[in-house]
DNA sequence: CGAGACATGTAACCTGTTACATGATTCC
DNA sequence: GGAATCATGTAACAGGTTACATGTCTCG
């Protein structure tokens, strides 16, 4: 249930709405965190039921009228308290892993498609990064919550040195004698 | 829903029953899947409905008796189908990079100890893959499934150098300058 | 004598996803 | 004119977890 710190910690930040939870998940999170607006929506109402949020109905003119969320006191203890705890053992669900696991069961051409679009997720992911990089230049939100922004720096870091070094193994993955060349099964009818 | 796909991938390596199933994702599958076995034997019933597996029940003397599936045609036809699609976006869910992107609220000897955990969990992980290597030197194993195999040991190769990374990464992080320190805040009451 | 392996399952619950409904404004 | 942005929510469903029930054998 690490979507109620989730959406704690985003308010320790600043008040916001679902909807603005919603972006900033997709926006600066999205390569650790993601959640269903609905789903965000329906947790914002139970953690101002446990007291852990407060809100208030903004009206508007020309758009519809929205509910912002505050953090409460309660609310910013619950998300240290989760912070200094012992990590839960995390159980991870790999797809990708999964299918190379049993990839073999293909002829090679098709396990090599699997691995070329993979690398291609990576690549586009990686690139994303570098404007991630610009996001926490941001003047105003780099003066209000320093301390957080360097952990965040090298947590993006982190993470471009785990994706290069799966896509460098792919690369070399895909070099290998019997994967090196994408089947040419009708050379000899194609110099016709 | 991979799991369906998880459970006919090891059904198409040999008949199993439930619990044989769970202990193999335990065992050699556990860095990229986990099920809970409530969840299998459910999942498995609905799926010999759908056609995909058969069982037959084997009465046991001084053992509860088992349930032994296996895969039937229609369900390798679906394996195959779902190994050659295009894979689905993977979203993300990491609630260990959650906590570092909001750990700056708590003071550095703290977010300290969150990082010491991460690492020792990195070093045991990668100590257990040695053990899994041997697992696919199991002669048996070898000889029935010389092709799944191979990719099995480069995915493990993978594996090994995505967490080493993370590793790297964590203990660089770890002599930074503000945190390198575990903090002293006693050093002259203890040297007396 | 207790813990753990063996072996399967149900019920209740929690979490997450999809589909749907509403409706003005802005940009192409 | 159509798609995207802004903005919230309900209902139904799918997927995953926890607790519980049952009972023998083996090993320390």
């Amino acid at each position: 249930m690490s979507l109620r710190y989730a959406l704690l910690g985003v308010l320790s930040l600043k008040e916001a709405t679902g909807y603005d939870i919603k972006r900033r998940f997709d926006r600066s999170m999205q390569f650790f965190w993601n959640a269903d607006d609905s789903q965000i929506y329906r947790e914002l109402r139970t953690m101002e039921r446990d007291g852990l949020v407060c809100s208030r109905l903004e009206e508007q003119a020309a758009r519809p009228s929205k509910r912002i969320y505050q953090i409460t006191g309660a609310g910013e203890r619950e998300l240290d308290d989760w912070l200094g705890s012992v990590p839960e053992r995390q159980y991870i669900k790999d797809p990708f892993m999964l299918r190379i696991f049993f990839i073999g069961r293909l002829p090679a051409h098709r396990a090599r498609a699997l691995l070329q679009h993979r690398c291609g997720e990576l690549t586009t992911a990686l690139a994303t990064f570098e404007s991630n990089r610009q996001y926490y230049q941001d003047p105003g939100y780099r003066s209000r919550h320093e301390d957080l922004l360097w952990w965040q720096m090298h947590l993006l870091e982190g993470t471009v040195r785990v994706l290069r070094a799966e896509l460098e193994w792919l690369q070399k993955l895909l070099r290998e004698p019997g994967l090196a060349l994408p089947e040419e099964p009708s050379a000899m009818e194609s110099s016709s």
